[in-house]
RNA sequence: UGGGGCAUAGCCAAGCGGUAAGGCAACAGACUUUGACUCUGUCAUCUCCCUAGUUCGAAUCUAGGUGCCCCAG
């Protein structure tokens, strides 16, 4: 039988190198993708960008690791392109959301369409079995299905990035690093003194990296000032630059402080947004009321393999690395569900991902579409 | 132009003669392949509106300015 031929996006981090390198000792033909989808200049990033002065930009930086890992490995290495593709498919989407007042998760897309579609189309086009990648998340084929199951690695679990895919994207992937943590990562690295066994962690969204998000976000929505309005008194307490640079339950960046009328001010989180009269409602406790909810809207559901029973008892997570809290599924239709919560939960945001997890497994997910609090809708 | 009150960091605010609390904001770092939350750290030193004085020593007392507020006109 011939040997399988496996291409692994390689992004010049330790995670990807690893992956390929675990591969390639399980005997897999071994090929390495770097993938460069998003162009500063051209795509307008400019207020915000820490490396815009550099005289490399990180992505070619990011090459040439990758370059060196795949030397190092002695794996040729491609390179490919899906700038347009990332555009359409998931900056245009990340936009949108943003101009409706909601907060998207653009990786999770990026995901969907740019890893799992374009590029896993692109790599079957060159004739490659599958596509690998450095993801903390575990495949587990059982009964005919392809499951998701949570990384052995709790703390690095990547399974709310990849909750939209589906049976074709999963079954043509596989992910080495579904059983090992960390630590191991970074020790097999130094083990084979790869050049960066000590790279940081990346951070920032995929593909397009750290930013000043609020000045980021300048270059492709206008600012535009309003009232801060305390939603326990609807008195206007403070001005923003537009209600879109703000998210539920932020804390930072309102710059409200020592007022006059509140002796024992604490921190202010904003609770509410109402975009057409460009109002953010604020609240002066973590603990305010209305920043909590107990049920939610789930739409665009995915369900990686099974769909769960209606009203099981499962868990969701809101937000990636936030703990996986306890929820009944209803499902609605095709494409939607309704979560009722165990408990209220605090800053449930519309815009971001709900992944649905029975223990280890993961289900799959939805983007929160409505918000209620004792029967309302609260967004 | 009579009386009273107040002037402390970006904001709120302690301090009442002994060598500038605290909170919020901001900034930095940690955490993190969204965005938040969270945690840690930094943040008044020819300084407490200005000037002069009393005192060993003043943000704290005195006098005079300046500014703002309240009451009465």
């Amino acid at each position: 039988m011939d040997k399988k031929k496996i291409i692994v996006g390689l992004s010049g981090g330790v995670d990807s190198a690893i992956a390929a390198y675990l591969l390639k000792k399980q005997g897999y033909e071994v090929t390495g993708a770097f993938m460069r989808n998003w162009d500063a200049i051209a795509n307008n990033d400019i207020s915000g960008n820490p490396t815009l002065d550099e005289p490399m930009c990180p992505q070619e930086q990011d090459y040439e690791d990758a370059k060196k890992v795949a030397d190092q490995l002695e794996i040729p290495l491609l390179r490919v392109d899906f700038i347009k593709e990332y555009w359409d498919n998931v900056f245009m989407y990340f936009l949108d959301e943003y101009k409706k007042g909601r907060t998207p998760n653009p990786d999770i897309f990026c995901n969907k369409y740019i890893k799992f579609e374009a590029f896993l189309n692109w790599a079957k086009a060159q004739g490659f079995d599958q596509i690998a990648t450095g993801h903390y998340a575990k495949r587990v084929d059982k009964d005919g299905m392809t499951y998701l199951y949570k990384s052995f690695d709790q703390n690095k679990d990547q399974t709310y990035f990849l909750s939209q895919l589906n049976q074709s994207q999963l079954s043509a992937s596989i992910f080495p690093l579904g059983d090992i943590d960390k630590h191991e990562v970074r020790a097999i690295a130094n083990e084979l003194n790869l050049a960066v066994a000590s790279k940081k962690d990346s951070t920032g969204v995929c593909f397009i990296g750290e930013r000043h998000f609020k000045e980021f976000l300048f270059n492709y929505l206008p600012m535009k000032k309003g009232p801060i309005v305390d939603i326990n008194t609807d008195k206007k307490i403070a001005t923003h630059d537009g209600v879109f640079y703000y998210t539920i339950g932020q804390r930072k960046g309102l710059g409200i402080g020592g007022l006059k009328d509140y002796p024992d001010a604490k921190s202010w989180y904003v609770c509410k947004k109402d975009v057409k009269q460009n109002i953010l409602y604020v609240a002066n406790d973590e603990n305010d009321e209305h920043l909590l909810a107990d049920s939610a809207l789930i739409s665009d559901v995915n369900f990686n393999a099974i769909r769960p029973e209606n009203g099981q008892q499962i868990y969701a997570k809101f937000r990636y690395r936030q703990k996986d809290l306890g929820v009944k599924i209803f499902l609605i239709d095709e494409n939607s569900v309704r979560l009722e919560f165990d408990q209220p939960y605090k800053a449930i945001t519309p815009g971001q991902a709900a992944v649905f997890y029975d223990d280890n497994v993961c289900l799959g997910g939805g983007i929160i579409q409505e918000v209620y609090y004792k029967n309302r809708k609260i967004n």
